[in-house]
DNA sequence: GTACCTGCAAAACCTTTGCAGCATC
DNA sequence: GATGCTGCAAAGGTTTTGCAGGTAC
């Protein structure tokens, strides 16, 4: 959390209690949140000032823009290069992150060198029925 | 293409003109299209028609819907498992298929196997700067 | 002839923005 | 005190829907 505040500061941001309260929900979150969620939980401001907020943070990199097909666009801390590794359930909607490292790696840097293209991130989900929902 | 409409018969589609442009032009398209670029060439019904054709062919499986970061849902022919994997230029929006294998196989038997997930399909995209952009 | 499809227009959603006043640094 | 943040309200954009008439089978 200090490391967040910190890029906030140098990016001129002000740290205020809805930038606090966002950074705060993301980070204690297993999965991702939606702007609705955030919303849901923030109830100190407007709407439109988490909106805001949001913006700003995922305009310098601390939170990332995760999207679903279903569960639509969603934010989480931009902490960790891995754990961008999802397993959603299509029946109940349960998203879950996956812990197993990421086999990709090894593709990532193969692809680099392959077309050229630079600074690879990855997003990927898997998409199937979990077993309550079987 | 003839399997397409198979399916869509056994599932009580009507084999409509825009029906039939929306496979078409999603079977000769190198990656997915947005609901508004099958519109754009699908003149001869109105936008709401396209809209609700694409609906249906999702429904019954024909076709599948992915999920970009910036570009939005877009649609494809859902007939091979694998090409589900993409390289999307973060500069100029540029999205193009990869053709290699998929490495996810392997661990998607795992997934299945430690999770109890079933019917396990995924959605990768690798997000980057292409050469171009660079 | 029946069940499905279409056009039109409006509703419903979600995201985004303008502007005047307020808070952080 | 300057710059960025906020509330309110409204605009924008896309996706969805109701209903009356038309079309595939």
């Amino acid at each position: 959390m200090k490391k967040q505040l910190l890029l906030c500061r140098e990016n001129g941001l002000r740290i205020t209690s809805t930038l606090k309260q966002t950074l705060n929900l993301l980070e204690n979150a297993a999965v991702p949140m939606s702007l609705a969620e955030l919303e849901e939980k923030i109830t100190s401001c407007n709407q439109s000032t988490v909106y805001r907020s949001v913006q700003r943070l995922k305009k310098i990199g601390v939170i990332k823009q995760l999207n679903f097909a279903e569960q639509g666009t969603k934010f989480a801390l931009a902490t960790r290069e891995d754990n961008d590794d999802f397993l959603i359930c299509k029946a109940c909607g349960k998203v879950e992150a996956l812990d197993s490292p990421s086999p990709l790696n090894d593709l990532k840097n193969r692809l680099m060198q392959k077309t050229g293209f630079r600074g690879l991130s990855h997003e990927l989900e898997f998409y199937g029925v979990c077993p309550q929902c079987v």
